[in-house]
This record gives C-alpha cells, sequence and structure tokens, in this order.
DNA sequence: GTGCCTTATGTGAGCGCTAACACTACCCCA
DNA sequence: TGGGGTAGTGTTAGCGCTCACATAAGGCAC
C-alpha cells in the first residue's frame, strides 16, 4: 500500500558510493568531494529519492517536525498566527503538527503536549494565553525545546508575545489625543494575558492622563459580547470613546450603537485591536492596533529553532510591538 | 537531549514477558492472556511508557499523521475545516499536519503533497478549491489515501464537499419568495469550485422562476471588493435583492449601500454565506447559508480511514447540505 | 499414546537512517 | 624516510518497533 520510494541505498548503488556518502550529502557534511556531492545528487535527483523522515527520527531521537498546541484555531489571531508559523517553518525544512485543545486547563494541554511528545516532535509551540496553562507548562521535561506565544510575561520561559500593554497605551491615547475626556474599555477575559495586558495598558494611559479609569465592561472575545456592553454604553450620554479588546467585539459594539442612533465616529469614537481584513469595512471603517503575526512567528520559530540546534533552554524573551492603524471610528467628542 | 523514555523492552522485562507480547497489548491483537494483558498495562502504565511513533511508522511504512494541504488557513471557511478535522482526527489517534501552501497551482500542491509523502503520513485530505489543484492531484501516487474538500465535482476521486449549489439556490430562492423580482449575485472567483457552484445555484433559481439572471458581479471573496461590486450595485435603482458569494463580501456591500444611503433591507436585501460568527453583528443582522464544517471534516476523515484501513481507493462522494439562517436583512422589495 | 489442532508466547530479522569509528590516500615538515 | 596530520570514504551497530515464524502447552479425536 504504502509507497514505497527508493531508500539511501539505492541512491549510493546509482551514485557508485555507500549509504554514508549520501548521508553526508544530504546532511550538509563537510568533507565530501565536490564531484561526489554532485554524483550523489544527481542520483537523488534520478530516482525522486526523498528521505524517510520515520527513519531519520528514530535514529536521531527526534523529527523534522514542531508541534504547535493552541485552543481556538478559528479565531483571527490564532489562525493567523498558525499560518505564519507554518510557512516560516516549512521554508526552515520543518513540517508542523497541529494540536489544538478545547480547554486550556493543564490536563488538555499537558495532554496535547504529550501526544506531540509520543511522536518525537522537535520542538513545540504553545499558544498559551491563559494562567492555567503556565502551570501545565512548567511540570513539562526540561529538555524539549519549548517556546510559549502570548503566554505569562512573569514566568520563566521563553516567550514571544505582542506588546499588549504598548499596543493598548496607543489606542487609548489616541483617542486622548482626538480630545476625548476619558476613554471606556470593553475587554477581552481578565485571565487571558493578551486581555489583560490591554487592560493594563489603557489603565495607564488613562492614569498618566490624570485620569480614573471608568468601570470596566468585561467582554469574551465575541461580536456578541460587544453587543451586550454596546447596548449599554449606548445608553450613557457621557460616553465619547470607547476601546475594545479586538475588532469583534468592536463589531458587537458598532451594532449596539448604530441601533441605539448614536453617531460613530460624530457622537462616539471606537478604537479595535488586531486589525482583521475586514475591520476596514465595518460602518465606519475601524481605526484599530494591528499585532504582527509574521513578525511573532518568526520571532518564535527563529528562537525554537536557535534551542533545538544548541541544545540549550534559556529564558529568552522577545517582544512584538503592534502598531496603529488609523481609519474613519475616531474624532474629536462632540462640542457641548 | 531529547527525552529518551522507556522503551517496549523497558515494559517488558517490568511485565516479565516478551517485547512482542507488549506489542501484541498495544495493537489490541487477540491471543493474549487476560492476566498478561493487565499484567503489561500495568507495566505501561507505572513507566509512563509512550509507543515511538517513528519507529512503528519505520518498520510500518506509514505513521499515524494525516497530511492536510490547504491554501490560506486564514480565512473563516479553510480554518473552520482545519480545526474540525484536527478535533475528529485526535478522536481517532490521529495527529494533523499542515501543509499550507501560498498558491494553488500544481507544482505548490504536488510540493506539498510530497512533503507529507515523505513524512509517510497514513493519508491525506486537500483543500483543493480550484481547478489547477485537480491536476497535481491526477498524477499522485495513486496506493497513497487521499480524499480532497471542495474539489472538483467531475474528477473521479474521493471527494467531500458542501452542496453550493444547493445553498445558492436556497438564497436566492429566499428572496425571490419574499417577493423580489430577480436577484443581482456577487460572486467569488469563479475558478473556484465553491464561487462557481454558488454562481450556477443562483442562477438555476432564477431560470427556474422564469427570470434571466442579470449581469454578475465578479468578486474575490473579499470585503474589499464587496464593496466595490457594492458601489455600482448601490447606485443602481432597481436593484432590491443581492446574494453575496460569501459573508466578507456582503460585509463591503452594507458598507458601500450604507454610504449610499441605501437603506438594508427596506430598500434592498442582502443575504450572504458561509455565517461567520460575526453576521449576527453585522449592521443589519445577515441572512446567510451555513455549511456544516463540522460534518464536513468528520465524512471526509471517516472517508481517509475507510482507505487507510481497506487500502482500497474508491471514487466515493459525499455531499454536505448548507442550511438557511435568516435574519433581518431580508424583507420584502420597496412597492412602488 | 500419536497426531494435529488451537492458544499463548518468544525469537530473530530488518525497516532506513545516523553516529562512531576504521580505513586509505595523500601532503607536509622535520 | 617516517611520523602525523587531514580529507574523503567505507563499515558496522543499533535506534524501537512490527512481521513472520518458531516454540510450548494444552485439548481432543482416534
Amino acid at each position: 500500500m504504502a509507497v514505497h520510494g527508493p531508500a539511501m541505498t539505492d541512491v549510493a548503488r546509482l551514485a557508485g558510493v555507500s549509504h554514508q556518502t549520501v548521508s553526508r550529502v544530504l546532511n550538509g557534511h563537510p568533507n565530501v568531494r565536490e564531484q561526489t556531492r554532485l554524483r550523489v545528487r544527481a542520483a537523488i535527483a534520478e530516482l525522486g529519492y526523498r528521505p524517510n523522515g520515520a527513519a531519520r527520527a528514530l535514529v536521531t531521537g527526534r523529527s523534522q517536525v514542531i508541534g504547535v498546541v493552541a485552543q481556538n484555531t478559528t479565531l483571527y489571531g490564532p489562525a493567523s498566527l498558525l499560518a505564519a508559523l507554518e510557512q516560516t517553518a516549512a521554508e526552515e525544512g520543518f513540517a508542523v503538527s497541529v494540536g489544538s485543545v478545547r480547554d486550556l486547563d493543564h490536563r488538555s494541554i499537558s495532554a496535547a503536549v504529550e501526544r506531540h511528545l509520543a511522536h518525537r516532535v522537535a520542538g513545540i509551540v504553545v499558544i498559551a494565553p491563559v494562567e492555567s496553562a503556565g502551570e501545565a507548562l512548567e511540570r513539562l521535561p526540561k529538555d524539549v525545546p519549548l517556546v510559549t506565544v502570548d503566554g505569562d510575561p512573569h514566568r520563566p520561559m521563553p516567550l514571544v508575545t505582542v506588546d499588549q500593554v504598548a499596543g493598548a497605551r496607543a489606542a487609548t491615547q489616541h483617542l486622548l489625543d482626538a480630545g476625548h475626556r476619558t476613554v471606556w474599555h470593553v475587554s477581552g477575559p481578565s485571565d487571558w494575558f493578551d486581555g489583560a495586558g490591554r487592560i493594563e495598558g489603557w489603565r495607564e494611559a488613562l492614569l498618566a492622563a490624570g485620569v480614573s479609569p471608568p468601570p470596566l465592561m468585561p467582554g469574551d472575545w465575541s461580536a456578541a459580547s460587544g453587543y451586550r456592553c454596546g447596548q449599554m454604553l449606548a445608553r450613557m450620554p457621557e460616553v465619547t470613546a470607547i476601546f475594545t479588546a479586538n475588532d469583534h467585539l468592536a463589531l458587537g459594539v458598532l451594532r449596539a450603537l448604530h441601533e441605539f442612533g448614536r453617531r460613530v465616529p460624530a457622537e462616539i469614537s471606537v478604537v479595535g485591536f488586531d486589525d482583521v481584513p475586514e475591520a476596514a469595512y465595518f460602518i465606519p471603517p475601524l481605526t484599530t492596533v494591528r499585532p504582527d503575526f509574521d513578525a511573532v512567528a518568526r520571532a518564535s520559530l527563529q528562537m525554537l529553532l536557535t534551542q533545538i540546534e544548541s541544545g540549550s533552554g534559556g529564558a529568552l524573551r522577545q517582544t512584538i510591538a503592534p502598531t496603529l492603524v488609523a481609519r474613519d471610528s475616531v474624532a474629536p467628542p462632540p462640542s457641548r
């Protein structure tokens, strides 16, 4: 059934060398004569030979596969991250195996990681935006290369993260700069680090401007929760500026404001986070904060590869700064 | 470096049997005494043993991994499909390896498939919504289990697909039933099978009602292209009903109509396709067609597993019917 | 008892590869 | 002239598992 293509010995025979020499060519070892190298490459091409990853994994103890653990790969953020990760990994000759989990408790995460370990992956990227994930990760064997993305900033493990705080600060500041007295915040879940970071940045910006933050409107990333919060905010005449923790929340808020006849941005300004491709086509086009998922993916993969090659752990940390994308949903507050 | 956990021989020694007996227990072979089976299981648990997938893959010629080839896993459809596929596969004890491709030409597809083949995947799911993909697939070795999703309905290979035609027909009919004389269509790319199917369904419904279809407005799935088409449609007073090939196109259309002061649904009704989670929070909430991605994933995986187990190819085919989700973006046409 | 099943278990080979080491040229410098 | 490099190549073992076969123990017919 399986396509049993040519093996290394077949290539070796055709090239008139030993299988070991073929192996050396394949792995870019020095000490192979240029002429031999060419002969081997020709034989590889002629036979359409592809090295057997399983055999290699067996003998080296690890495969050319990177495991990714993520929760909801349907969401825009994780999906983008996963795609970027896959792209980058492919360029480095690695395949990506996904292990999505329903919940981010430590049982689920551990199980997903274990599954990857069973396949002897070369390294693991965990997109672990919540507290409970961290605990699971600390119990893991220390000798497997691991990078967390959007994980706990206070835990000593290799971490790549979007600078949520800076992004939220920029969004809030942008609204203050437009002349708004204060800014309301429809947040993500506060037990998510990105949610918490965005709350923190919002709060910081307000405090720095000498404004005491108004009550938080807690959402759960979904447009539905944004809509619910929006219905409350729409009824409060003093509200002139809203920063939402992501674009989908903003969509829900916009819809609620629209229903209550509150015009955006004439009466109320709104800023989102994520810059989903559709944000430019919301009504009105949404000013938002764009995290660079490609950069995050590149950084985390680089970090992982460094660990894989050096064998050393090391609690590296890298933060990617997001950028503000100004569109039409922000204007000065209505003059009284 | 790698966590060299216990091997099968360690389990065997602890249980006082041969490694082969352990293997038999692991693979559920008959002819193992109940008592022995329990002893082996106990040893496995005690040592925390996990079978080495690489070794198994090496000897059997295939791994417990399913390769998925997809193009843009950031789009809602593919992302949902991938997530559902992963979930289902995990339940069956399979891991999922993603190989996304930038373009859907046959070079890229072949390359992605080859990469999976190198890792000796057990089977491959190709999400191949365009013509050129089909050609690449036909050249593939016949003995590797393969299922295409949203692929060419006219090609004799195992295929699972959403019934695009029926969905589009339902959407169009829904608008006609509301009293509209005709329905305009903002399409997806016509070289995508789902795009083509939705055009076909729209056309069929109109012809069945004795209406000759108005000119097609070609889009490319993006909100941006929906917006451009919407700008044209907004200027045409005779337009009262629009069916868009997906929800993002609808978002762009809604935005354009809004800018031109055309009220939805009072003046113009709009129906989308996909039912993205945000569709209920568009302005107004979007009536749309919901494909069941979970069902597609389950069906394709089932089909793949059947091939893997039986070894037989067989050109099976399964079509998943989508359902219409009625919201507020449809109303009778304005009376004159 | 002999022969021949069936059931439960063990033994040996080998999947395709890499790591470690062995070996052969050949060169350089004393 | 020989000792000791170094570049290029071959040989061997073994990663952890499954497959095919060998073996052992018991049952049942004659």
